[in-house]
DNA sequence: AACGGTATCAACCGCTGTCCC
DNA sequence: GGGGACAGCGGTTGATACCGT
């Protein structure tokens, strides 16, 4: 089969390309209204038009037709289309079916300008749908070492508060973190109160090689240090104090910042308010991952271990392109910091 | 006003799938 | 089964509108 003779273009042979012109659109409509389309490859010259059949074709599929909707897409839109491609990828045509009166290449263009940014910019990979590794790094790291009463941050990284400051892409990693993790603390709260109620075990499936329970959550990570008795998790663990942590008004204005920027739906698409098995699915994913990348690591007593040292390694490595330094004390308290994370179901 | 960088989106390209002879 | 014609799909390009300096 020529593969070539079903694309446009040997066109040295006087065709024209390029943008329409409204003459050759109404040539065009007024032809399709009058015989109907089909027969792509005659229409043109039918139609006294210089342009090949594929041409018209996609003009007519993608602009001309009566029943196509045209303009800025609507929060619903978005929301479906964001829904659709996290289940079924790249497949424009198909996610085009759902959204009556959308071309599939209005949905590709809104997707490649619009969707794929905002997620980035809330630290969503627009591929996958689940939070950066760099999020994760980050956030556990910094989310394990403000829940720890003996931590000072910034100064035991050895960084002064107004690098810190400086560094917004991490304060919008962390704000990211910090949104999501309290609205996951909602649907956990919820769950935990749930399943108190009906009486299951707080074993873990996952360390169990089961299927893991749908309505599985993270949970904040606890910081303990390792020359220290291990301290059993308590069930009911309740969520840290953030009203003093120092990145905790920052990281609100931002949080508000960028709630403003998306719409609240899409905050609980990811965040985890209704759609409680997506976000489950999102916890597992991201619990894979920290255990391929050797993050997260499991005992003997089926105790998951946050590697604290893997997650340092990792974060640094990912802050050396910005203005982030290691420095001597960090090498210094890598040994002494263990974490422990857990997770209830 | 001029310029340069960025965003947008219509249009194109290359390929695959399907139908028909 | 093979080949041609055509439709459809997804990735990419390029013209131009927009915006900040």
């Amino acid at each position: 089969m020529t593969k070539s003779n079903s694309t446009c273009e040997n066109n040295n042979n006087g065709l024209k390309k390029g943008p329409w012109t409204p003459e050759e659109d109404h040539k065009l409509t007024h032809y399709i209204q009058k015989h109907g389309h089909g027969k792509w490859r005659i229409l043109p010259k039918n139609a006294g038009l210089k342009r090949c059949g594929k041409s018209c074709r996609l003009r007519w599929t993608n602009y001309l037709r009566p029943d196509i909707k045209r303009g800025k897409f609507s929060l619903e839109e978005e929301e479906t289309i964001i829904h659709l491609h996290s289940v079924m990828g790249n497949k424009w045509s198909t996610i085009a079916t759902n959204l009556p009166r959308r071309t599939d290449n209005e949905i590709k263009n809104y997707w490649n300008t619009h969707i794929k940014k905002k997620l980035l910019k809330i630290g969503i990979d627009p591929t996958t749908h689940t939070l950066s590794l760099e999020v994760l790094q980050l956030s556990s790291i910094l989310n394990s070492l403000y829940t720890s009463p003996q931590f000072n941050y910034p100064s035991h990284f050895g960084m002064s508060d107004s690098v810190v400051n400086n560094q917004s892409q991490i304060l919008n990693l962390l704000t990211t973190f910090i949104t999501c993790q309290s609205r996951n603390q909602d649907v956990m709260n919820n769950n935990i109160l749930h399943q108190n109620q009906i009486g299951i075990s707080t074993s873990s499936p996952l360390l169990q090689n089961q299927p893991c329970s749908q309505s599985m959550q993270l949970n904040p990570i606890q910081p303990f240090q390792s020359n220290q008795p291990q301290v059993q998790v308590q069930e009911n663990h309740q969520p840290c104090d953030t009203s003093n942590n120092p990145f905790h008004i920052e990281s609100q204005l931002m949080k508000t910042k960028l709630e403003n920027q998306i719409s609240p739906n899409l905050w609980q698409y990811y965040g985890g308010h209704h759609k409680q098995e997506t976000q489950s699915s999102l916890a597992m994913q991201r619990v894979n991952n920290l255990l391929e990348n050797q993050i997260l690591t499991c005992n003997n007593e089926g105790m998951l271990n946050f590697n604290l040292n893997s997650v340092l390694s990792s974060t640094l490595s990912y802050s050396s392109h910005g203005t982030l330094n290691s420095s001597s004390s960090i090498e210094d308290e890598r040994d002494t910091y263990n974490s422990k994370c857990y997770f209830l179901y």
